[in-house]
DNA sequence: CGTTCTTACGTGTGTCGTAACGATC
DNA sequence: GATCGTTACGACACACGTAAGAACG
């Protein structure tokens, strides 16, 4: 068995079974990936793709097996290539966080400043996506770590470390009727239409849990993805909106009013996860410690705690 | 980076660092190994091994780590061969069980009687060690499994899947005084010196704990590794022997009379216990049924339960 | 002086690329 | 008929083995 090999079924499974795709990707050509599958399929006397005709349209229930230690074969080779690199050059390399938008607009860049002064030669890449994507970007090492509040710790295959926790906070329009009252409850703000985040994004999994276990339902008239959306359409008056605390900038939002719903919500806690068993370079592992210390300074952000 | 060089690597590992040894296992000959580590160091940029002039004397804190990467890769690609031999041939193939003596000597037998019925085409391969040793086979996949009480469930890296439940029995001469006791106590048996098993073996751990815990300090004259020797001394007179329920064989045991701690003993539980996402192939995850389903039937073994 | 690893060199395997062929949409 | 995959063949690379040389006990 060669590595090789190896690579070419996985670049093949993620070109979506194109040979002459995945063949470009990995710098060959076409004959070149057809032999590998060819000497994988021989050596272990299984079909790994399903075949229609010529063309490959599918994995077989062994090939499904055989890519998944395949994948974790290849990232060992990757583990221990970053081995070399840290050896090598300590602070050069690349770091690709994967995050939401929350934490990417909100709480990252004080983080990612202070680490990029400390290490320039790093280059930095963020991708976003939605905390499902993240889980699936960490596991299939598209990134070296996601940064999330939902759908982590539960993965066995993760290594979450918690980073801090934060709640939601009520913002409203200035003059709105709801200041008035000396103490919110749930059931005050189902009088109002509420703009907060679309199921799947930041918080949103504890949002409807908390109504619901109350017996109360909310009525949510838009649901975004990102903050700065609901904090559009609250300043058009088209609702209350409920966003996660940290996200309210004092400068900014001035207009707008805030009020700590912490006593409503469960908190929520915000943590870094990476394949179990990956080896984080030092500079990732300095950035992992450099963000917990960031945002654990206290008036940075609104109703951010430390775990 | 070649899967022949992680080999070399690990082989020059287990060999105790002798290049040509390594080259012997792996049917090649010294410049070739030496070539591959030549390579991985080249291609890493790090020197793996201290050296003293030429001879190869240990690992640098790199090669440690790039020794585990190494390991866990080549786990993966066993793992894909593995699924091949499977969908070839389902039930020919090598079992490697890493068990202790009371198992290998009481519990076992009939299992594998009824599993090389069954799959005469596996050949059986049986290692006895401590609990400690049979964890360390498990992890650097000298067997496929070990069957053992200690030691496994605690270690993160390994699934450890329970399989029954036991406890002690005192064993004594048929004239012992013990017996016109109506009812023992720990605090009865320190009165008389004690057989049972060497710390490290089986179910030693709460054995010394549960005296320590009332205040009792238990007279060990003899500690052996296994059962028959226990029994062997209890017969001179030597002692009390406190074993394994299930390790009294009525027949042979005719002249000993067996009873029953468990009221006074913590219940212990045996499992089977393999690396996290190894591959089991389909006859060894057979065996594992089929081992369950054995020491399930009430009666055979006295003292044991299923969990 | 034997053991052990390194260096040097030749041979053969095998991998990749080019090119022609076959199949499928 | 254009795209995509397989088959066939040749060239180059490289990994292994042999043989000789260097360092260590």
């Amino acid at each position: 068995m060669e590595l090789r090999n190896l690579r070419s079924l996985i670049a093949l499974v993620e070109s979506g079974f194109s040979v002459s795709r995945a063949a470009e990707q990995l710098n060959l050509v076409q004959p070149a990936v057809s032999q590998h599958i060819r000497h994988l399929e021989d050596e272990l006397g299984v079909q790994l793709f399903v075949r229609k005709g010529k063309r490959l349209t599918g994995l077989t229930k062994a090939g499904e097996q055989v890519v998944q230690y395949a994948r974790r074969a290849l990232a060992e080779t990757h583990n221990i290539l970053d081995v070399g690199r840290d050896h090598v050059e300590q602070s050069s390399g690349v770091l690709r966080i994967g995050t939401t938008h929350t934490q990417a607009r909100y709480v990252l860049p004080p983080a990612i400043k202070i680490f990029n002064k400390a290490y320039p030669e790093v280059e930095l890449q963020i991708h976003q996506g939605t905390p499902q994507q993240l889980v699936e970007m960490a596991l299939d090492d598209l990134v070296d770590f996601s940064i999330c509040t939902e759908n982590l710790a539960e993965h066995p295959q993760l290594t979450a470390v918690p980073c801090y926790k934060w709640n939601r906070s009520l913002i409203v329009q200035s003059n709105h009727p709801l200041l008035e009252r000396r103490r919110l409850t749930l059931k005050a703000l189902c009088n109002y239409p509420i703009i907060t985040y679309t199921f799947g994004f930041t918080g949103s999994g504890h949002f409807n849990d908390t109504f619901a276990k109350h017996g109360l339902k909310p009525r949510v008239v838009l649901s975004a993805a990102d903050t700065d959306v609901i904090k559009t359409y609250v300043r058009e008056g088209m609702g209350i909106g409920i966003i996660a605390s940290l996200a309210y900038t004092p400068k900014q939002d001035r207009d707008l009013v805030i009020h700590d719903l912490s006593n409503l919500f469960p908190w929520e806690v915000t943590k870094i996860a990476y394949p179990k068993g990956k080896y984080l370079r030092r500079y990732q592992q300095q950035f992992i410690e450099l963000f917990q210390a960031c945002v654990s300074k206290p008036g940075r952000w609104p109703g951010l705690l430390p775990v």
